[in-house]
DNA sequence: TATAAATAGGATAAAATTATCCGAAATAAA
DNA sequence: TTTATTTCGGATAATTTTATCCTATTTATA
């Protein structure tokens, strides 16, 4: 459904939220440990993340990433996904047709639509906060 | 959602079995054409679609690639999915963990099988018959 | 100010996916 | 039986995605 970039992203910006719940600053060899992803590749993502505006960066001895923590519950996982994975997720044809709307739609365009409207609202309404707060309490994991 | 080779593989499917209701054979030359797909690469393709029984292959002079008129209606698109792209779309966690159940669930697991129970059934209910005459009415397309 | 620790970012490598090519085997028709 | 046509399948190439490495830059602290 996502990419491993994607998947890496979303795992980590629960780690950092739940981080910064307490005000820490964590690094992306602890990030890389606790969501079991590749150090150097998670770290890239990070940096996009950093440019999209949805995380914070501390340069410098005693850095690392954090969140705001007054605007973790207003980030929307919608919001990841389109800054790692851009938009294709919901503009894209689900049978690879460059062109496909009502008026020249692929023979599965109104089953997909259901489905991916439906997954849009999900992202749209999911933020990270909820999901930050299920690692918290150990009702959900994100390794393993 | 899909991959490419998921892609072209069941656009491929539709426009065989377009063409099987007037028992004609089509070659992969005419199927890349209408579906607009790479040729040896859509070949590839319906050589497992052929291994996995869902189309039928008519070797030397003449021959082609046709479905059994009487089957048409009774292959479903998961039959496709599953012989392209393995059962990863149903089994696989939304957030890439290795193991993810109610037990040991991600973040994301409950409201990511709330979709995937969807996509599985829309995939399980939707057979070749209905895409294929969407194609032969004019209704849908199958490339540009 | 010097040092150590941390992110940023470019270069490169590895792996997976997508795509092409070509000869072998099969088969219908001349 | 010969020929032309077509699928089969192995080898290889191109592209994209995933992953690693190394240096520059930043910055808190001693």
């Amino acid at each position: 459904m996502f990419s491993k970039a994607c998947e890496y992203g979303i795992r980590a910006s629960i780690f950092i939220a739940k981080n910064s719940f307490e005000g820490k600053l964590v690094s992306p060899k602890e990030i890389s440990e606790e969501i079991n992803s590749p150090k150097a590749f998670t770290a890239k993502i990070l940096q996009a993340l950093v440019r999209h505006d949805l995380i914070k960066s501390v340069k410098g001895a005693y850095g690392g990433f954090i969140i705001d923590k007054d605007t973790i519950a207003s980030i929307k996982l919608t919001q990841i996904v389109e800054a790692i994975d851009g938009d294709k997720i919901y503009s894209g044809c689900g049978l690879g047709l460059e062109k496909c709307d009502e008026n020249h739609p692929c023979p599965m365009h109104d089953k997909f639509k259901v489905i991916r409207d439906e997954l849009k609202h999900m992202l749209e309404t999911t933020n990270l906060e909820e999901l930050a707060l299920g690692i918290k309490s150990g009702a959900s994991f994100l390794k393993i």
